[in-house]
DNA sequence: CTGTCGTTATAGCTTTGGGTTATAAGTACC
DNA sequence: GGTACTTATAACCCAAAGCTATAACGACAG
């Protein structure tokens, strides 16, 4: 058994059972691939595909379990590599980071400026999709951060740190008559238009309904999108009443449109960082964690570090109120 | 970095940083392992040792990460040849079990008698050792079971499976006055005697202590061993009174000695079996733990080997009580 | 200070085996 | 039945892992 084999045989399964793709991937040629697959299932002498004439059809029970053990063996020595990556030339490296448009477009982008600026030569990716993708892409690929809302059961397996809660916020054209009002926004006033939303992968949608029925509402939802941008450019077109991430209220919108708390409308949101429990994090993916929580503490992140369970951490923020990020503050017309 | 290169690296440090001792344990040459771990070093750019002269003095705090990640990685590839072997040769083998003198010599015979017959070609490993002894070989060897009592402590990392309970006994010379009474034992009757019993090394000690001392007696211990044949010989030779576990009171003794029952006196101990949660079990692996455990059905043994945590292996026990083991029945003096 | 023992490093050679190209042989889809 | 795509086999090449022999180093004893 070889690292080279076990390597090859992920591949394979990564590119859908094409050897030929999965050699490429590789940068090496498909009979190399092809042989050292055959040496592998010569050596455990048992079939690890399902063979369909000379097509890899399936994968067997048993290699199903190789294939787990293997991508623990691979991940352990990337995290060896990182280690000693860490220890010899703490400043080159990468950041792969997978997370939601939201947080993307938003409230990222302030947090990459300054980690560039600490960190000129660590390379950077970011990988954007719906929760689920999040949680396929930290699992599966080589991720090192996931950043979401909501949905911890989707990120078994992952440290979730609590960074920040939000609101809501209600976007509307300049001068609609929501802005007019000489009282705090109620949902009652929201369900007289028609609504631009989000789709919210994580049930959250469910939670903003569920906000409007337990007030005997029936919310009308015209139009849903994934994504803050499109969902103001529907309300600048006059389609409806957006309801956004209160980040994603942006200064810049100023011009057409006009924004409105929403907070106490609906329940408060909490965005998380989170980070594989068995990876090693090299001390800029630390320092990562800083800027984007920077409520947390060093010494709040060494506990998270030493902690096995996310219960220890959920623990450790029990007390410590999550700063709660607003809207862009010279658009918004208070709410109360 | 090659998986050769990582078991040369374990080998090294299990042979006290001795690489001419490493190298013939691997069944091959000195400059070979030398040069690997070279190479290693150079390819992860890091000192895993500390050297001195030409001699490896001691690991780097680097080595050390290295090496824990390097011990995953065997053990998941041991995983992998496990597994492969289940499917393989379902019949060959090797079974490696640590555990203590009471067990091996009188608990163990009976299983292990059935296990062989059952799987003859399975190989059978027998450690003995004390539970810090048996914690330590069932993390750093390549031992399948540990088999104890009391003491989870020592065994995080490990599932462990309650498997049956166990009374002491007293071991008398033949016609000893305390086989006259004619009323139920006490600790009164043997705080009057010299006594012989273990040194627990699982602060099991303490808690036979914790009996007398409940009563305000003062036990006077005048020998302790390890070993239950140790203690019974002193006894035979009039040392004192011995207290041993009641599976320890062979029907073979009956020649010389008599038993009490003390059931009631001192507090129960449970005895487990334990198996690291990350390790693969074959199917001769399973069997073992059902003959040792024959109270343990297979859909909970299905559950335990789904759990991830002792908390849920002890959940499933709650109910149904442990079998008790006692001593041998011919010779006890009922102590009611 | 020097000789011996135990150990590790280096050099040079051998051999294994992983990778390559070329090609045959299947399979799937028109 | 032909074309496009994929995998397996064969033969060859070459990097590198392993071996033997030996040098170099340190510890220790005399």
């Amino acid at each position: 058994m070889k690292l080279q084999q076990l390597k090859y045989l992920l591949a394979i399964v990564d590119n859908g059972l094409n050897i030929t793709a999965a050699a490429e991937r590789m940068y090496t040629s498909q009979p190399g691939v092809s042989k050292q697959l055959k040496l592998l299932e010569e050596e455990l002498g048992l079939q690890l595909f399902v063979r369909k004439g000379k097509s890899l059809d399936g994968i067997t029970a048993a290699g199903h379990q190789v294939i787990d053990r293997a991508r623990v063996i691979m991940r352990e020595t990337e995290n060896i590599r990182s280690l000693a990556a860490d220890y010899y030339q703490e400043e080159e490296g990468a950041l792969s980071i997978a997370t939601t448009h939201t947080q993307a477009r938003y409230v990222l982008p302030d947090i990459i400026a300054e980690f560039r600026k600490r960190f000129p030569k660590i390379g950077l990716n970011l990988h954007q999709g719906t929760s689920e993708q999040i949680a396929d892409m930290i699992t599966n690929n080589n991720i090192d951060f996931a950043i979401a809302t909501g949905s911890k059961e989707l990120f078994a397996g992952l440290m979730l740190v609590p960074s920040y809660r939000w609101d809501r916020a209600v976007v509307v054209p300049k001068g609609h008559e929501l802005t007019k009002l000489d009282r705090k926004l109620t949902l009652q006033d929201l369900a007289k238009y028609p609504l631009v939303t989000y789709v919210f992968s994580f049930g959250g949608q469910s939670s903003l309904k569920r906000a409007f029925e337990n007030e005997g509402l029936e919310p009308d939802v015209v139009f849903t999108a994934r994504d803050a941008d499109v969902i103001k450019t529907y309300v600048r077109m006059g389609m409806g009443v957006g309801i956004v991430a209160s980040m994603a209220a942006d200064c810049a919108d100023q011009k057409e449109l006009q924004v409105i708390g929403a907070e106490g409308l609906f329940p408060r949101s909490t965005t998380w960082i989170g980070f594989r429990k068995d990876a090693v994090l090299r001390r800029y993916m630390f320092e990562f964690v800083k800027l984007f929580a920077p409520h947390v503490t060093t010494s709040q992140l060494e506990e998270i570090r030493r902690a096995t369970t996310q219960d220890e951490i959920d623990g450790l923020f029990e007390q410590n109120e999550l700063p709660v990020r607003g809207a862009c503050v010279d658009s918004i017309i208070e709410a109360a």
